[in-house]
DNA sequence: GCACCAACTTAGCACCACTTCA
DNA sequence: TGAAGTGGTGCTAAGTTGGTGC
């Protein structure tokens, strides 16, 4: 594949994979399961193709092929640990509870148990930031080593990072533009502190991020306001007043019954038991079934706030507006290096019930409250430290300038931790994105050379350098995601390219007229179904079938390769090289190319925005950025097309009309008559204009039904290929970029120029 | 070599404010 | 003017990457 390879020629059902995805996600777990029901058929299945393709395999090959399994050493080097994870729930899987669990498409859950007796206070106003319960006892993950001595662990923590890459002299050339760029649009977008605005084009190199940090730390979640008493609880179809700590979480589920997770097992499950947590002793012992519990008048209730928000008079809304804008203006920015720049998410995040993507096994658990003392500050030491709330105590506060965030905190459903970072418009996240493209732009120098490269790995001796060989292959094709291993039971069982199973991919020697079709069919990031029909060239698909030889539907394809072996691989090929880079090479390459060949010089404006937005399309198909059609899709088309049809008729009127004027103008021959002529054509051609509009914008939002748009814009595409292209075809960057977009990409506006090549 | 973890990017969904239209 | 529709935005889950320590 050179670099102008074209994806969508090599996906065979390119047209209709989004067709059903969605609501074809539960049939895919039906398949899943299915799969395993029906091992011997696919067993019988392998043998099939297997036979077929030893049709034209030596003797020798096979002898190789022993030769090669063995020459790397012992057998699954890296993935015995998972394999034999999955043995193991294989195993358990003839349990009664866990099979059934198993049958709803959830792996078995690791749950831990807890002391019965370890309550939770929900909070109240000032009271509620003391809890008495302790962070470490209350949560399901593994605790976590303590640190104890912050100096010796911020040390430490200096030492963890590498400083960033030294640039050749071009590059830090080139990077003092883009800081110049970037503090031009910065200043023109927020007025600085006098004496403060002082900006060092330099960049660290002691892998420092910043010099001074000075910020107000976050703003947490307003505390719990206990329901009226008008508004019950039933359990068992009697009133019960719960405590007020019983009473907040029962309200978070009340708020989501209209939602269709209340209705899954696992959610209802895991709620349940982390509900009765926050019960008292008395409630744990009468409620016992969910069922029997009804949150009907709670939810009754918010409904009616929620419509009450809505029909609020325009006084009442300003006056939220500005308190939230005050609460902008007081959290919402900080001082970094003396500049003032914007923060993304100052808010912590509220406690409510856990909502996990796909078959999440922790789905419904308690997101609980983060106080104070949950809080690690990071800021300079000679900044004013941000305060925190009266009576309370930060957990830390430390000066960790080699990192970006600035209020991190440990949430307690996968121990992971959060944080507050720097809006994308900021000079650091905008610094970084840019590198990211500069890296993209490297790889495309080096491609070919690296496609040649493992298109030879597909005949190594080596079964590792093979496998990693068609990994790659895979990633530079298909941008897929490198796919890391997890831990089972933790998350939902979704893959990458390196985690793929054998089920998750079929082999046809011959398909619909084409030669050696893989078919993938996986659960990719966020649960979102990647299904694709590819063919490939012959020694890959040789190599997927030796691959799966011998194995489980549940086996890894790719069992002597981790995102780790791979990327230190890419890190010898070129510096600064992951899997993560493909991706972003090939959204930008093929948008650059889509946007030269669907662009008409001829073309009015709306023409080339639909052109703009195909082009956009085909990288987010690339990428697989899926989302569920909007729910008023179908309503919405349809008026659209009612509005298409009266122009139609307007339209026709409009011509009837000028033909007549026309006639009668031959007859007359007076100049009031011409004058009719020409305001007739000018309607016919105004009404002309918008039919097209409107047909155009029916296209657009038919073609976007289920792809979403907006991740690869945001994420893959190297902002400059479509500023140089506005520019080229005097197309108002606004009807690319939105304001919040415009200034994510400041940089990009002004430092691409019509002629701008990815 | 591997598990673990921190730090960051990427991702889709839900809600709300703004716009459009009858 | 109010209802309907939609794009923008915030939220936060879910990935990737790379360093550390055993």
């Amino acid at each position: 594949m050179s670099g102008d390879h074209s994806h969508s020629e090599d996906q065979v059902d390119g047209g209709s994979r989004f067709n059903d995805s969605h609501k074809h996600k539960d049939k895919y777990k039906e398949k899943e399961h299915k799969h395993k029901d029906h091992k011997k058929d696919k067993e019988r299945d392998k043998s099939k193709h297997g036979n077929s393709d030893h049709k034209d395999s030596s003797d020798k090959k096979h002898r190789d092929k022993e030769k090669m399994k063995h020459k790397d050493g012992s057998t699954d080097k890296y993935k015995d640990k998972h394999k034999e994870k999955r043995k193991e729930e294989k195993m358990k899987s003839f349990d009664g509870k866990v099979k059934k669990e198993k049958e709803n498409g959830f792996a078995s859950p690791h749950v831990k148990s807890e002391p019965e007796d370890d309550i939770y206070h929900s909070p109240k106003h000032e009271k509620s930031l003391k809890r008495e319960r302790d962070d470490d006892n209350d949560s399901e993950f593994k605790p976590k080593k303590i640190k104890t001595e912050i100096k010796t662990e911020n040390d430490k923590r200096a030492k963890k990072r590498k400083p960033d890459e030294v640039r050749n002299n071009h590059e830090q050339k080139e990077f003092s533009i883009f800081s110049n760029i970037l503090l031009k649009a910065q200043n023109e977008g927020t007025p600085e502190e006098p004496g403060r605005l002082k900006w060092e084009e330099e960049r660290y190199t002691d892998g420092s991020k910043w010099k001074f940090l000075e910020h107000k730390g976050p703003v947490f979640a307003p505390p719990y306001e206990p329901l009226p008493s008008n508004v019950k609880f039933y359990y068992d179809g009697k009133h019960m007043k719960l405590s007020p700590g019983a009473e907040e979480v029962a309200t978070f589920f009340a708020k989501m019954l209209d939602h269709e997770y209340t209705t899954k097992d696992i959610f209802r499950k895991n709620f349940f038991k982390d509900w009765r947590k926050e019960m008292t002793a008395e409630e744990k012992a009468k409620l016992t079934d969910l069922k029997k519990c009804d949150f009907s008048e709670m939810s009754d209730y918010f409904k009616a706030q929620s419509e009450a928000r809505k029909a609020m008079t325009k006084d009442e809304k300003l006056k939220i507006k500005a308190e939230n804008e005050r609460l902008l203006q007081e959290y919402g920015f900080c001082i970094m290096d003396n500049h003032k720049e914007r923060i993304a998410n100052f808010r912590i995040e509220p406690p409510g019930l856990f909502r996990g993507r796909g078959d999440h096994p922790k789905m419904g658990m308690l997101k609980r409250r983060i106080r104070p003392q949950d809080i690690i500050i990071n800021c300079s030491k000679d900044s004013e430290h941000p305060k925190p709330p009266p009576g309370t105590k930060w957990k830390e506060v430390r000066h960790d300038n080699k990192v970006t965030w600035l209020v991190s905190w440990t949430e307690n459903i996968q121990g992971s931790i959060k944080y507050i970072m720097l809006n994308p418009s900021s000079r650091i996240k905008g610094e970084k994105d840019w590198q990211k493209y500069e890296t993209a732009r490297r790889l495309k120098k080096c491609v070919d050379r690296i496609r040649n490269q493992y298109r030879e790995d597909w005949k190594s001796k080596e079964m590792r350098i093979r496998q990693r060989a068609v990994a790659l292959y895979f990633i530079d094709k298909l941008a897929l995601r490198a796919g890391n291993e997890k831990e089972e039971g933790e998350t939902a069982d979704t893959v990458g390219c390196c985690s793929l199973r054998v089920e998750h991919i079929k082999l046809y020697p011959e398909n619909d007229g084409q030669e050696y079709v893989v078919e993938f069919d996986f659960l990719g990031k966020d649960s979102i179904r990647y299904y694709n029909k590819v063919p490939v060239e012959k020694r890959v698909f040789k190599n997927l079938q030796l691959f799966m030889e011998n194995k489980e539907p549940d086996d890894d394809l790719f069992d002597r390769l981790n995102t780790s072996v791979l990327n230190k691989h890419l890190q010898e090929l070129m510096d600064g090289l992951t899997a993560k880079v493909f991706r972003t090479y090939n959204a930008s390459i093929t948008l650059q190319q889509q946007l030269k060949e669907l662009t008409s010089g001829e073309d009015n404006v709306p023409a080339k925005i639909l052109s703009y937005n195909r082009a956009n399309r085909a990288v987010a198909i690339l990428c697989n950025h899926q989302r569920a059609p909007p729910k008023t899709f179908e309503k919405s088309m349809q008026n659209l097309q009612t509005k298409i049809d009266a122009k139609r008729g307007q339209l026709s009127d409009a011509k009837r009309d000028l033909k007549s004027a026309k006639a009668d103008a031959k007859i007359r021959r007076d100049e009031k008559s011409k004058k009719t002529v020409e305001t007739k054509k000018k309607a016919v051609q105004r009404i002309e204009e918008q039919l097209m509009k409107l047909e155009v914008q029916a296209t657009d939002r038919e073609e976007n039904k289920q792809i979403a748009l907006g991740t690869s814009k945001l994420n893959y595409l190297d902002p400059r290929i479509s500023v140089a292209w506005c520019k080229k075809w005097g197309i108002p960057v606004e009807k690319i970029y939105n304001k919040t977009q415009r200034e994510k990409f400041a940089w990009a506006i002004d430092m691409a120029e019509d002629d701008y090549e990815f």
